[in-house]
DNA sequence: CGGGTTCTTGACTATCTTCAACGAAAGTGG
DNA sequence: CCACTTTCGTTGAAGATAGTCAAGAACCCG
């Protein structure tokens, strides 16, 4: 999941199965906190995610942490480069996901309607990566953290009166490597936000959006 | 083109053009400073660079700019999203490209070899944005200017005695929408690096690294 | 040569980071 | 179940980095 700039995809589209036909394969689990696969292991697979939420970081050597996305049910991780995998995959929740095989995305060597899917896939991430990059060089704090919560309601919140209520699986400093922030600067926005009455924290980790509206004008720069 | 955290790519295999067959289409050229597509425009085509610089960008409603990436000879450009291009590209140089039929990419209707190339392309693509985002969200000014001219360096630098020399045909606000930085940060950046006989700049858009490994150190965060 | 654009530089300011302390929550072992 | 420890999150104060605004210099092109 990417931060896009107008979270338009519908959560059908999004959510839907791959392939229509039998799957070749039976899904994978993994429990919270271990890890599906690390940069440099070669890629044999690459899966959707059915149940739960992973997490997709890249290191660099100083310990500078960039996580490069979270994948959402619906979402495809584990994309080869020269066949190796290019960031870490950590589950943060329990997680289910569903394999393909590589070579069915690379070589076609599967259903031709899965590997034209697999495919869409892939060119859907290039267009969610490229909105993304907008969110990492352009927007203020504000910007960042209105952005992931609303983008994050619409796809899995749920209706709670007239508000939207969804857990964070993620920690602050993982928003925070996600949205090129510091740790206390994500805190401090959340902060602002619940003060001003756009959102509410029951427990830590459970946001409830209050004015839904508002959060999306703070999104692209409307004063807070 | 993406300023990648290391420039290990060679020239070879980033030049390389992909079909060995007869390609099925002449060239497409380009003036500088004409687009070859739109956002939102219908892809028929996707296009390898052969000679010249292209600028891929996104614009959001307020004016703010991102530069998604510079196609330089072998980048491939125009993937798309859901059947829809989903940055500008704007020639910066006179540019010769070789279009690829969409289908081809995404229905395989050409030679699997084509279609490898051109998949193979787009997951490069993606690895090569997961770097980038590392660089926007957690590189500093000088750390990001410097990755900018080390890559360029390599990959299309020319030896001038123990030097390496080559040519911007950007502007400074485009390095700067690219990096995520103001134009008078990166023109701050350039002067510090000249100060500091890292680089020498002839003429505003002609580079020459005097000490490559010391740009390249730069690149991580040793102090300059 | 002149006019417009692009680039550089300076002074000032804002935003975000850093460092540090504290508090809340969660895990551990008796 | 409770005390202890550890991790995670919040808050404050101070500082640094990059942004803004403005002026002047360099470059480009007819």
């Amino acid at each position: 999941m990417y931060v896009t700039i107008s979270a338009e995809n519908t959560k059908a589209a999004l959510t839907a199965p791959l392939g229509t036909t039998a799957t070749p394969c039976s899904e994978t689990r993994l429990k919270a906190q271990s890890y599906l696969y690390l940069e440099g292991d070669d890629v044999d697979w690459v899966y959707q995610v059915i149940s739960g939420v992973v997490r997709l970081t890249r290191l660099l050597a100083d310990g500078r942490r960039q996580v490069i996305a979270f994948g959402y049910p619906g979402d495809i991780v584990g994309f080869p480069v020269d066949g190796v995998h290019h960031t870490d995959c950590e589950a943060l929740t329990e997680t289910r996901l569903q394999p393909y095989r590589r070579l069915c995305l690379e070589n076609g060597e599967c259903s031709p309607s899965l590997h034209r899917a697999l495919l869409q896939a892939a060119l859907r991430e290039i267009g969610a990566m490229q909105d993304h990059f907008m969110m990492l060089g352009r927007k203020s704090a504000v910007e960042k953290v209105a952005s992931f919560l609303s983008v994050l309601a619409e796809r899995v919140g749920e209706d709670v009166g007239d508000y939207k209520q969804f857990t964070l699986p993620m920690c602050r400093s993982d928003i925070a490597d996600f949205l090129g922030l510091t740790m206390e600067t994500v805190s401090r926005t959340f902060t602002k936000l619940r003060k001003n009455n756009i959102i509410a924290i029951d427990n830590i980790h459970t946001i409830i959006v209050l004015r839904p509206t508002e959060l999306q004008a703070l999104t692209l720069g409307e004063r807070d």
